[in-house]
RNA sequence: GCCCGGGUGGCGGAACUGGUAGACGCGCUGGACUCAAAAUCCAGUGGUAGCAAUACUGUAUCGGUUCGAUUCCGAUCCCGGGCACCA
């Protein structure tokens, strides 16, 4: 009886999914876990091999967690709205719905034959509805939000409306507009307009004027996380920085608890460390400088120059003011004879986009002519205006302080500015030194002040003398929440004379009309402008981004069908934190910051009761492709004959009627291409199922392209006709590279033809046994046999090949309990780790030395087969039932089944020399003394540290451990 | 440039808290079965020397701590990832 893999899965996956194997309930009583996976994107193109890594991952560790007795919440959806379906909506027409429906349909099928434990009940669809009916809700009530900073927390509209009544906004400065300041009776004087746009400047979810990235090809904003060096994320646009009416969640106002965070989860360090640095917390100090400007008008008068610093320690070592291009004091600041020069400084930097700024980084600059005054001792510095500084951060102005600042040191020197040394040796004059221990020096009141400690002393000075104050800077940005497109959940928001009002809870959801169009609407706005339906009632025409639904979709899962509220404290409060996170690292500054906002968000409200969504998060290695290459001659670079190589045993002449490579592909096999010659040559990528072992198939490659030319070490191939002086067939040898999996260079492996060929349990084991989850690593298809062949081996364990199964004959051997309890406790380690290449490597082992010793104990085996049955479950629960157990592994393994087979084990006994510890052994816990010296002493290790000596006796001392007196 | 990771056979990768380095798998070599192939099974497989037992050597490089270092410390080189005028 063979192993026939395709019977027993698909037999499986109906029974399964008959019995509602996996569906999970929220009263069960049992403690919870939470296994989630990052919902996928549904793409036109299906999954490839890299796809299941994470789920298996996650679906090896939910099983696990269900055996070991707790209820395991692992679901499964899909975040269907976003920008591809639509891209593709504009170049075929179809309707982003119908695509993305037969996407889902087509993933799910894909998924379901891996044998995947999803509760399919549970499943969640961003673009559904039922769903986004409370992404919408949860929209409004960051809408009706504001943070107080002063508690630390988010907080009703309504209370925030209170304050002004009473106290106007002097103790909650506006986040929007520092500058605006009002009392209570200005607060009652306003008009209802005024006070909605003051109170605009506070939401959480908010619309605003910024400086927004515009992507021209995508017709819409982007976040900042979906720009890379200028161009979009998704497809590689140039983005332009442009003024634009936006929505944005207030993200900024969650900085610090953002940060704070990420102490109690478990994520890696590379994980922490990208959100730490996108977050860029500074702290620092903000310092007034007066300004000087000469031929002053009356708007020139009493002017000054706020800056920001994380380093007020140098504040004497400041030699010159810098502010950026688009500061709005940067046009007003032209001293006489300056201002043609500013002009033409101002209008080169506009002509440059972002892209070319981020190019080529010159110094430029211009000198305004004007001075700003040092607070401290009146000295007089120019203000320059350039490029280097940020207008987004911080004041848009710094003090130069070039002894101490690189930046700073290039720009002084480059402009020839005279440089202040308040660092004594530790500046050399020709490159500056961000040290901060140096001893202050020509810096009056910090004399002979070590930097570090200077900073309290001048943040103290500046607050008492009125010159600035302590300030802590973010380099994060609030986030843009509003798309120009039609493939995203509408806003619940109607604008009334430029007053955005929010829907009633009873007039979610706001569905996504239908359209037959997805042109753009007029002036920026989305295609909802074009539909005249909606425009009458004066609803918001931008859609929600994509992140909007995933900020909160692993909520949903806990209490999917409720209808009542996005999920029920109930629910939260059993589910609670994602015990496990799989994902890959791509989503670390995007969805995985606005997620963990979200969960604050909702937390401050009491909506649920944990403030981080995620307890420990693995970010999952990518599968690479493995590509297949070949020379190809490049028309016109050599004269053919030149390279046709003499077919060994032939007489080096080149063959008459080969085709001309100025018409036909002539390809070079890699071992037979003249020496220096790869220049004349390009690779292209050949499809890999045409190669094996690095082996061109020459007639399957020829099939389709029929005039092509291939030329061997040991003749060639041309219109359809071997060329071979040895006879046989050449072999053509193609050059392997790992690259990214992708359509375009062929080498895309699809998960199904590996099911299909070894079945879905192999397929299961051999991503695991590939290496580390987290790790990259290209797909070699030839390593799956061995995987395979110890599926093979498993089953001949139980099915003899007469087929007959094994019968209980006796107890088993000690040895075949020696090994089976070392699988079972490291087996579990490696689980609990997440190290499943290891375990799948003990379980070869284990099924080795069983064969080996040929043990088909029914009772080990089906020990064995508990174990196994997370990382194979088909072929578990086949022989284990074949075996006469009685239920699923699912239903009959018992929560302390792992205790029980232990009580047998052979114990890992340290193994000490007069105390000492040096080696680990492992005997049988029942060992005697006497049997333990035996094995002790034959140890070569033991052996070698002993060497002429004779242990006076060896001990068995409390914890286990067995002693060598000498 | 800055900040994180990481360098182990032909390859993917093991090695718990310092304790027989190279588990497990692939590949390769030889053998058994077979008319033959496939499948399966057995043996070998870091390097050098040797018929062999064995010896020496070996975890990027150099140095240190230790009875003992892939593991800890210092310096250098290389690779991967992230950030990149954030004052």
């Amino acid at each position: 009886m063979d192993y026939n893999f395709r019977e027993i899965e698909s037999k499986w996956q109906r029974a399964w999914k008959q019995t509602e194997a996996y569906r999970v309930s929220n009263d069960s009583g049992r403690p919870k876990y939470y296994v989630l996976d990052m919902f996928p994107y549904p793409s036109g193109s299906g999954l490839h091999v890299g796809h299941p890594l994470g789920y298996i991952a996650s679906d090896i560790f939910a099983r696990y967690k269900r055996l070991k007795g707790f209820e395991v919440l692992h679901p499964m959806g899909f975040d269907a709205f976003g920008l591809p379906a639509e891209q593709y909506a504009l170049e075929t027409g179809q309707h982003p719905a119908i695509t993305t429906a037969e996407n889902i349909r087509t993933f799910k099928a894909q998924l379901d034959r891996i044998g995947f434990s999803f509760d399919w009940s549970r499943e969640v669809n961003t673009s559904d509805p039922s769903f986004y009916h409370w992404t919408q809700w949860i929209f409004l009530q960051l809408f009706d939000c504001w943070f107080n900073t002063a508690s630390g927390k988010a907080e009703r509209i309504q209370a925030l409306c209170k304050i002004f009544e009473a106290e106007g906004n002097r103790n909650q400065p506006c986040p929007s507009g520092p500058g605006l300041s009002f009392g209570a009776k200005e607060w009652k004087q306003c008009s209802e307009k005024r006070r909605q746009e003051i109170l605009m400047g506070y939401r959480l979810a908010y619309c605003g004027l910024g400086e927004v990235n515009w992507c021209e090809a995508l017709g819409t904003v982007l976040a900042n996380d979906e720009v890379i060096n200028g161009l979009s994320e998704r497809g590689g646009y140039p983005v332009v920085r442009k003024k634009l009416r936006q929505w944005y969640l207030r993200i900024t106002a969650y900085a610090d608890r953002l940060l704070e965070g990420l102490r109690s989860v478990n994520f890696s360090q590379a994980m922490k460390e990208m959100q730490t640095n996108w977050i860029g917390r500074s702290e620092g100090a903000e310092i007034r400088f007066p300004l000087r400007v000469t031929g002053g008008g009356p708007d020139r008068e009493g002017l000054s120059l706020l800056v920001y610093t994380t380093r007020p320690d140098t504040i004497f070592g400041v030699d010159f003011m810098v502010i950026a291009p688009e500061h709005e004091l940067a046009s007003r600041l032209a001293a006489p004879g300056h201002e043609v020069s500013v002009k033409q400084y101002l209008d080169y930097v506009a002509s440059r986009n972002e892209r070319e700024r981020m190019a080529e980084k010159a110094i430029t600059g211009i000198d305004t002519g004007s001075v700003a005054i040092n607070p401290f001792n009146g000295r007089e510095v120019p203000v320059w205006i350039s490029e280097y500084v940020l207008a987004g951060y911080g004041t848009g102005a710094i003090m130069g302080v070039p002894c101490g600042d690189e930046r700073d040191h290039r720009f002084a020197t480059h402009f020839g500015i005279p440089i202040t040394n308040i660092i004594g040796s530790f500046y050399d004059g020709s490159k500056a030194n961000p040290t901060n221990s140096a001893i202050l020096e020509q810096s009056g009141f910090l004399d002979g002040m070590v930097m570090s400690a200077a900073v309290e002393v001048v943040i103290r000075e500046l607050e008492k003398r009125g010159f600035g104050c302590r300030k802590v800077n973010y380099k994060m940005r609030d986030a843009a929440f509003s798309r120009q497109r039609y493939w995203g959940e509408p806003f619940p928001i109607v604008w009334e004379d430029g007053i955005a009002r929010p829907l009633k809870e009873s007039e979610l959801p706001l569905k996504l009309p239908h359209v037959d169009q997805y042109r753009p609407g007029p002036e920026g706005e989305g295609p909802l402008a074009n539909l005249e339906s909606w425009t009458r009632l004066h609803l918001e025409t931008n859609t929600m981004p994509g992140y909007a639904g995933s900020s909160w979709y692993f909520l949903r899962f806990m209490d999917p069908h409720d209808s009542k509220a996005f999920c029920s404290r109930k629910a939260s409060d059993y589910w609670g934190q994602v015990d496990l996170y799989i994902g890959g690292t791509e989503h670390a500054v995007g969805h995985l910051l606005y997620s963990r906002m979200w969960t604050k968000f909702l937390f401050d409200l009491g909506y649920i009761g944990h403030d981080e969504p995620y307890r420990t998060l693995v970010n999952q290695g990518m599968i690479q492709g493995v590509s297949e290459l070949a020379y190809r001659v490049i028309p016109g670079k050599y004269p053919l004959g030149d390279l046709i190589p003499p077919a060994s045993g032939g007489d080096g002449e080149a063959p008459s009627h080969l085709p001309n490579p100025e018409n036909v592909p002539v390809y070079f096999s890699a071992d037979w291409l003249p020496e220096g010659k790869q220049d004349g040559f390009q690779l292209i990528h050949l499809p890999i199922n045409m190669v094996a072992n690095h082996v061109l198939d020459i007639p399957a490659h020829a099939a389709a392209n029929p005039d092509a030319c291939y030329i061997t070490r040991s003749g060639y191939f041309s219109q359809g006709v071997w060329h071979s002086p040895e006879g046989g067939l050449p072999e053509f040898r193609t050059v392997p590279q790992v690259e990214k999996m992708s359509k375009s260079k062929y080498n895309v492996v699809n998960p199904d033809d590996i099911v299909d060929k070894y079945g879905a349990d192999t397929f299961r084991l051999y991503e695991m046994f590939l290496g580390p989850i987290e790790l990259s690593k290209p797909w070699d298809t030839q390593g799956i046999e061995g995987v395979h062949r110890f599926l093979k081996k498993l089953w001949r364990l139980c099915y003899s090949e007469s087929g007959e199964l094994p019968t209980k004959n006796g107890s088993p051997p000690p040895e075949a309990l020696k090994i089976l309890h070392k699988t079972i406790r490291k087996v579990g380690e490696d689980t609990e780790k997440l190290s499943f290449n290891t375990a799948v490597s003990q379980f070869m082992i284990c099924v080795n030395e069983l064969t080996a010793m040929s043990c088909r104990d029914p009772e080990v085996i089906s020990s064995l087969l508990i174990l196994l049955a997370p990382y194979a479950p088909h072929i578990s629960e086949e022989l284990w039932h074949a075996l006469g157990n009685q239920g699923t592994i699912l239903t009959a393994a018992y929560p302390d089944w792992e205790e029980k087979l232990l009580k047998e084990e052979h114990f890992l006994y340290p193994v000490a020399i007069n105390g000492k510890t040096r080696t680990e052994m492992s005997f049988p816990a029942d060992a005697e003394p006497g049997m333990i010296e035996k094995e002790v002493l034959a140890h070569p290790v033991v052996l070698k540290w002993l060497g002429e000596k004779k242990p006076k006796k060896v001990i068995i001392v409390p914890r286990r451990m067995v002693n060598v007196v000498l």
